[in-house]
DNA sequence: TTCTTTATTGACTCGTCAATCAATAAAAAG
DNA sequence: CTTTTTATTGATTGACGAGTCAATAAAGAA
């Protein structure tokens, strides 16, 4: 029963099942038939949409990043102030929907393709590139010149951060995470980091 | 010519080859029979020491890991005083032998790894639980109750700045990282994060 | 010298998986 | 009503790779 416009509609449930499976499964040894087969379709139907896995898997790696994008973007919608403003990012980067363990599976993952993967490399400088751009924009005003280098340590701790709590086996909390990162944002701030 | 007392020798030989084929290849999609070709021994040679490629990778990273302990206990070993130990734990974590595009390949793998594999998991645990340990160590005396949020953030850092180098395709400076925890320690013994 | 142990490999099995293709079906266009 | 376009899949192909095994060879032991 070939209703017409399904397009738009298998692209979606193939990117929600790749992250499911990749979480599933835990590393990017997932099959197409497996993503297929989650949404719903077969594993044809899936090289019809998408042409091959890659571009299933880049494809999901864009839909993560775009979530993460319109989650900070959110957050600093309803942030007033330099000091809000770097709050709300940081909240943002830990926020339930980034925290899932199938998304932080996904996202180590992508790590790893990246290493192989122009494309996925691309990606991830430009997530990394949005990152430090959103918090210089609020440090350089607080704290001028040592922007540079607080962006980089508190970029990096997300990033660390992130990652021990994709190795964490329990639901760990995200909000020990986000203390973390706003206890060095407060020692930023206090210039004590040079 | 069956030379005898070749086994630690291939096991050495099959370990180097698989950080240098992980580091080639970008991910964990290496073969045994690639590992073994580039230890200079056939596949099943390979199968006969270790078993399967499981234990192989479990073997690469325990090689990794402990290469890596030595460099600390190395560089603890000539520091005195609080503040030098906890420079030279950071130093050697980011000295160059774990800093090469090969090591950090395989340290991202490992990660990935460890999502799937029990035995990598608890590999990585007990690093993370060693480097927190050596911290706290020298944090306690210092900063007191302190100390645990420190020791958290300075290890997150590490580990995010390891993360990003990772995915660096230049080679880029590892004084930089370096300096970025320095300058965290800094802030953390001033006491400007709490 | 004969037997056992260690070293070593080529050839083979078995399974898996990405990608292709021909075939089917239903909507829409003409 | 015929043709084209879109949707969909079962079956198949072709490649690759982990693990096995029998066979070969050289040491050392008896």
């Amino acid at each position: 029963m070939p209703k017409l416009g399904m397009e738009p509609i298998r692209r979606a449930a193939l990117v929600k099942a790749t992250i499911d499976e990749i979480g599933a499964a835990g590393n990017l040894d997932v099959t197409v038939s497996s993503i297929a087969k989650r949404a719903g379709m077969s594993s044809a139907l899936a090289h019809h949409y998408f042409g091959g896995k890659d571009q299933i898997f880049l494809a999901a790696m864009r839909h993560t990043l775009s979530v993460y994008g319109a989650e900070v973007r959110a957050a600093l919608m309803t942030a007033t102030g330099h000091r809000a403003r770097l709050e709300a990012i940081i909240g943002a980067s830990f926020a339930s929907s980034n925290f899932q363990p199938d998304v932080i599976a996904t996202w180590l993952n992508f790590y790893v393709l990246a290493q192989t993967s122009t494309d996925a490399h691309h990606l991830l400088v430009v997530y990394q590139r949005r990152l430090r751009s959103n918090l210089m924009y609020d440090l350089q005003p607080l704290i001028g010149q040592r922007a540079e280098g607080a962006a980089a340590r508190i970029a990096g701790l997300i990033d660390g951060l992130y990652l021990r709590q994709g190795l964490a086996r329990d639901v760990a909390d995200q909000s020990d995470a986000t203390a973390q990162v706003l206890a060095l944002l407060d020692a930023e701030l206090q210039g004590r980091a040079q």
